[in-house]
DNA sequence: TTGCTTATTAGACTTTAATCCATTAATTAA
DNA sequence: TTAATTAATGGATTAAAGTCTAATAAGCAA
């Protein structure tokens, strides 16, 4: 299946390239809202229809721009045994909202796409949100098999707590901070 | 201070009636993307300013037409001393788990708007999501009254995972069921 | 070279939220 | 009755996302 006929113009990679470079840089100095295609295309030097070739909404273009630079945060950390997991769930909240800190505005932004457009909906909780909820199930079983957490609890609810608390506080607009890590982990490991 | 001179001709009680109700109508039928301010206005038999003369954007209109025909569901129940607070909590969850199964394609694309419009993100806060999360702090500090949840724990912490337990998986899309009440109950009364 | 195929370009077009404006309507005060 | 004031109306306007089209460009195969 889906075999190409040799053959045509080939895509212009850095087409793409100045698109994403083009979405980060202005959505980050001037906001997702206040950001047009017109001013995107403009800025990447590139015709209108060259965007829609490669992505379907704006949405779409920053989710995958966002993405990208920042592969850095959304690393899975491998779980340093010298620390307790209430130790590695705090500093692994305190890096997540570090992230969330730079492009939380644009994040908002893109939730709030999401909710207009379920393809793109599941697109952003398949790469973004749900990669780091498995990330924290992963570790609070870790906790569980090490015995720093009753095994009878369910680690998955946990996990869908804990996301629960931080996104809703971004979306709501309350700060991300230190001390929020902090309680957070407090409220999981009793 | 905000004195009105007399006279004027009388704002028309009735054009916000058939708004707010042209409006919960078209939404609930169509989904909330899928109706426009023109046909929200022809429904309800009045000019576009008018619309304008008492809401600055299509989501205020739809909040308060939602607000108003759901006063049942943000009710705060008396605590019945009978049962057990982790009872209590259940059984809220599953009443506003009823409402969010009617309007939450509507308050997600609330959410959506409160994202881009700070304006409408506090109002909507304030008058739709906090009322209900204070409600759940204290039915948790009820609990600790009472006895049946340690003391030393954070209500308000607790409450903010509770709540963005299910905000998080209504923005996800993902149900919710008795099942999912009962399982984040279980998960904050230890 | 000559077709064939696919990508890019520029710009017209459609749709919708939101703003703006001139005109008309309804009310109070003099 | 007249003037002042505020609301409602209908329609024009603006801004932006996204669609569409015709012309051109850049490759491959014969």
């Amino acid at each position: 299946m889906s075999e190409k006929k040799a053959g045509g113009r080939p895509i212009n990679a850095q087409a793409s390239t100045a698109l994403k470079a083009a979405a980060l840089h202005l959505v980050r100095e001037y906001g997702y809202e206040n950001v047009s295609i017109a001013a995107i295309i403009k800025e990447a030097g590139v015709a209108r229809q060259t965007l829609y070739n490669r992505w379907s909404t704006k949405a779409d273009l920053v989710l995958e721009a966002v993405f990208e630079a920042t592969n850095t945060y959304a690393a899975q950390p491998r779980w340093d045994d010298a620390k307790d997991c209430r130790t590695l769930l705090e500093e692994f909240l305190v890096k997540i909202f570090e992230h969330l800190n730079i492009d939380g505005d644009t994040l908002r932004a893109l939730v709030a796409s999401a909710q207009r457009d379920a393809a793109f909906q599941a697109s952003f909780y398949t790469r973004f949100v749900l990669p780091r909820e498995e990330m924290i199930t992963s570790l609070l079983r870790h906790a569980q098999e090490r015995g720093e957490l009753s095994s009878g609890r369910d680690a998955v609810m946990m996990s869908a707590l804990v996301h629960g608390a931080f996104w809703y506080r971004l979306l709501n607009r309350n700060p991300l901070d230190a001390k929020l890590a902090k309680d957070i982990t407090s409220e999981i490991f009793v």
